[in-house]
DNA sequence: TTTAAACGATAACAAATGTTTAGACTTTCG
DNA sequence: CGAAAGTCTAAACATTTGTTATCGTTTAAA
């Protein structure tokens, strides 16, 4: 996306450390200021919002070689909404504000890297919106992959029909109703 | 948002124009790669995707002092999904696709200001989805106006329940269901 | 290895939401 | 001004979706 030179990544690198989470470790819970962006090296992290009701809905998927974090309230300085929790054993490079901060003004294309790392989850979170709008549960789910490949294998039904915004039981029967 | 020069702003000012269109006057269509981002200096201008069975969806409402566009195709060059619809008379300031490349090279803070509003508009997004997910259709209707302010007064009900999701049949019952 | 928990399918029933149509009122525009 | 179009509510009915419970199977952890 970016030139960078050797010295700028190892710098930058070198104020970043890595993590490791246990399947169904929470890696970050609501209410506090997020102060840092994680970048998954391998495992699986889920993203969720509980309602009034204390009732949890699936947000998100991230998957290996992505970035994820309360992006929306890491920029604001706001608490968080969201819980993140590893489905799998997962691993992550955890960049904190202060590298990032650093990265904006000190590497020569920071701010470009800012800009199309913004851009990206904008379009991403764009395409979600018009998928809402135009295409039924069904129909998001028959293409869930292209989104998030392989997840079949890797996250129970459930959270799936979570993420679409349906009960499990439905999706079973919309399962049914197409063979 | 950023710091620019007098002299910085009229050469990017010189680079944009402005248009008038009339009440229902078609902005902007699908199918086209948008190489336009319009900013409202008066009116209103609705954005729709129309789905498979040709019914149309209001996605957006972009309201005096916004920048609007389909930003996600803007960005990758692809194909807009959109249809951009002037509800009243609307007066924008258009800047093109080589004025904002301009601006990201040759602007100080060129890079920092795409950031910052591509964050502005993600942070839009995210908050949306949150909504879709913790709240019903009727405490989204209640704090409708948190987002868009006076759009009562601006826009009919059978287009606010269009980007609730909902029919307007059934948003008159909700109504009516909380007196 | 064993046992408890989690998971997915299914059925019966309840609740929410969509569809269609009609009518009264308002707005728009020639 | 006056006709036509647009708008909102309402009711009756149809359809979709949620809720609860059960059952057989799989999975996870002690």
């Amino acid at each position: 996306m970016i030139s960078i030179s050797e010295v700028e990544l190892d710098d930058f690198l070198g104020q970043c450390s890595t993590k490791t989470f246990k399947r169904n470790e929470t890696v970050s819970l609501p209410n506090a200021v997020p102060n840092e962006i994680f970048f998954i090296n391998r495992g699986l992290i889920r993203v969720m919002i509980t309602d009034n009701e204390g009732i949890e809905h699936t947000v998100h998927f991230a998957l290996e070689n992505q970035f994820i974090s309360d992006y929306s309230n890491f920029i604001q300085k706001q608490p968080s909404f969201y819980t993140l929790q590893a489905l799998e054993e997962t691993q992550v490079v955890i960049l904190s504000r202060s590298a990032i901060e650093w990265g904006y003004k000190n590497l020569q294309e920071g701010e470009k890297m800012g800009r199309l790392i913004a851009e990206y989850y904008f379009i991403y979170q764009d395409n979600r919106i018009k998928n809402t709008f135009s295409r039924t549960p069904k129909q998001r789910y028959d293409n869930i992959t292209d989104v998030f490949p392989n997840i079949h294998n890797r996250v129970p039904q459930h959270m799936i029909a979570s993420y679409l915004g349906i009960t499990p039981v439905h999706l079973s029967r919309l399962k049914k109703a197409s063979r």
